[in-house]
DNA sequence: TCCACATTCCAATAGTTATTAGAATATGAG
DNA sequence: CTCATATTCTAATAACTATTGGAATGTGGA
């Protein structure tokens, strides 16, 4: 076999993951993944795809072996099918943000609205959170706080939230956060906050770019 | 606009690197990129392509503004438009190798003959090339060895090698690198130089993932 | 056993991407 | 200005991918 060909049979090989990452349908798989592990009935609620066309792209996942199924009776929960893929997909994010003007422009007009915590808050957030100077509410579905969310975080679910505002602090911070960058639950929840009187305001990253950052994540 | 759109409009931007990424062609050119910049022609005779396809993947590369260009002359240079880059080929070329066994498979094969010095190694053989222990070359083209090569690296372009033994010493190990995992230069200099009785090795690492582990790079 | 339901498979169609060949553009040299 | 050369553009075709709807498979419960 000559140089050529081997060398064709490798990035041919590579380029499957590329395809698999070529498609926003299966970014925002992944990225709901990313939450915790999840039935094809659950994602194909939570995109607003067909049913059929979630497990078809879900097929594609499963054949680069980026993602894996575990039966549970009549439900297949689908998950990411190690550490490193969550960490791919924030390293291909960052790229994106880094070189895509056009997705730079889309997310700032996204969050204008809401003062997002960046990098540098992150270990004086974690204290100010243990000291109980700010509250840090998950506005995530219950099931994702559940599969890993930060150490001092409270499970509020956007959903909820309208209706359980009097859990919250009227005289202190409150930070929420959600799945990540591209998430827009924590913005309707500071929108929703702020208009009801709270001084509120939105963490950027989930709990992967967190844990990507080496921060601890807990589980309940 | 509603949420659904919006989202829409993230995921389709982020999809535009992951198609970047989903051409074996294009990774390889990204490969070559890697090493340093290059003219389209340069690239169509490395990879054996018509030059007006490599024109055609370097400016689908060019949209998604993971390449630069720079004229000189009659000729148009192609770079990586960032460090972060050659970052983001490596976690996927990482991914890659985690999860595609196809992929894995066909590496072992190909780097089968020669033995392959892995992460761990990379302290020792720094200091053990310092020491003049052991005698490191980079058997890229001289152009690329300018463009940046590992600190104590002499550059003898496997083209050259046959012709220039004499500049190798009997005594001492020889490890020989190239542009990375997927290039199998540095294992032809590897047998060549095992045929005329040196101790030869290969280092599996390229430029790149030594400067992504947080290593030296010098330029000439 | 049969039923309800979650998921997958299959086949057809529409849409997108890769490749090729020929023509066009842009630059420096003479 | 004209020529040779490097690169890009355009148009055509082939190959691949996404999406849809209907049918099939597999599981747990009645």
């Amino acid at each position: 076999m000559n140089i050529r060909t081997k060398k064709d049979l490798l990035y041919e090989q590579l380029a499957r993951i590329g395809k698999a990452l070529s498609s926003p349908k299966r970014l925002e798989l992944l990225e709901l993944l990313a939450q915790g592990e999840k039935s094809v009935e659950a994602l194909a609620h939570l995109t607003g795809m067909d049913l059929r066309l979630v497990s078809a792209h879900l097929k594609a996942l499963r054949q680069t072996r980026l993602v894996d199924t575990r039966r549970d009776g009549r439900y297949i929960h689908y998950r990411l099918s190690g550490q490193d893929v969550p960490r791919l997909w924030i390293a291909f994010r960052e790229a994106a943000e880094n070189h895509l003007i056009e997705l730079r422009i889309a997310l700032e007009q996204l969050a204008a609205h809401a003062d997002t915590l960046v990098g540098e808050d992150r270990e004086s957030l974690m204290q100010r959170a243990r000291k109980g100077e700010i509250v840090v509410i998950d506005v995530r579905p219950v099931s994702e706080f559940e599969a890993g969310h930060l150490p001092f975080a409270r499970s509020l679910p956007l959903a909820e939230l309208e209706l359980r505002l009097a859990e919250l602090p009227a005289d202190r911070a409150i930070v929420a956060y959600c799945r990540g960058p591209f998430c827009l639950m924590s913005d309707e929840a500071v929108e929703m906050l702020r208009a009801k009187g709270f001084e509120a305001s939105k963490l950027r990253e989930g709990v992967n770019e967190w844990a990507a950052a080496g921060l601890p994540i807990e589980q309940s």
